[in-house]
DNA sequence: ATGTCCACTAGGAGTGGA
């Protein structure tokens, strides 16, 4: 079974690239985010006629999150309780069937824009709330993945300049609390379980060339329980999705994509 | 300081967000 997240700044946008990413990677089950447009306005039939079941969450010009699935989706619950205020930004599914099922939720996670601007108390905030969310049902055995753009970075080895940018978005201590307080519930960051030690992104800004410079964050995880770990096999970064395709612009970040045992 | 892209409004570029 293949799982994978992916911020795709803008479905309609980006429809015809997704496409090709999906045909040539054949994911069994993605989450979405960032999608920028409203649930009447999703092309389901464009992902029907490659095999793919779509659930979503969106709204008009910002935020949204979907998943997509081969196999038949339940949708369990839209929206962190108590923050709806804060847009669409997740989604949470069962997905699969019988005893290979996985409970899979997609994440959009507030960016917070600067330290001194109002929405980063509001992101921490909300991200407390995620894991009073996650604390109700995130156990050792259950197969739980919580998938999507985290808008943080937790480690040094996470950032192409910590020196530079500590402190700042992204890189503070109460961000980086809060995503250790969501890890300490029994999750574990499945790319860092099969990578320890490597320097990896799966973010770049578009501007200043970013890409080519190696200047990106890992911001974008699959978080898994110690059941989903035990059915790890492969997981990387896809970044030759973050290029452009057939002169198709990319997202500004690249596709999380994992292998797990059925 | 900031070289890009997306969606919105409006009916042609500017604005806000990331």
């Amino acid at each position: 079974m293949r799982i994978a997240t992916w911020n795709i700044n803008g479905l309609r946008a980006r429809l015809e690239f997704i496409l090709l990413w999906l045909a040539e990677r054949e994911p069994d089950v993605v989450g979405f985010q960032e999608l920028k447009v409203a649930d009447e306005l999703f092309p389901h039939a464009e992902f029907e006629a490659l095999g793919y079941h779509a659930l979503t969450h969106g709204q008009k010009s910002w935020n949204g999150v979907a998943i997509l699935s081969r196999a038949p989706l339940e949708l369990v619950e839209a929206g962190l309780p108590g923050q709806s205020g804060f847009g669409s930004r997740l989604l949470r599914a069962r997905v699969g069937e019988g005893a290979g099922a996985i409970d899979f939720t997609t994440l959009y996670c507030p960016n917070g824009k600067d330290t001194d601007h109002d929405d980063y108390q509001r992101k921490l905030d909300w991200f407390d709330a995620l894991r009073d969310w996650a604390a109700t049902f995130v156990r050792p055995d259950r197969p739980i993945v919580l998938g999507g753009d985290f808008n943080i970075v937790p480690s040094p080895l996470d950032s192409w300049n910590e020196e530079r940018l500590r402190g700042s978005i992204f890189h503070t201590e109460a961000e980086r609390e809060r995503m250790q307080a969501l890890i300490d519930l029994g999750l574990f960051d499945l790319f860092r379980v099969a990578h320890p030690e490597t320097r990896a992104f799966s973010w770049w800004d578009y501007r200043g060339g970013a890409f080519h410079r190696k200047q990106g964050l890992r911001i974008d995880f699959l978080l898994g329980t110690r059941a989903i770990v035990d059915r790890l096999r492969t997981i990387e970064i896809d970044r030759e999705f973050r290029k452009k395709k057939d002169g198709l612009t990319a997202s500004d970040h690249a596709p999380v994509i994992a292998t797990l045992d059925d």
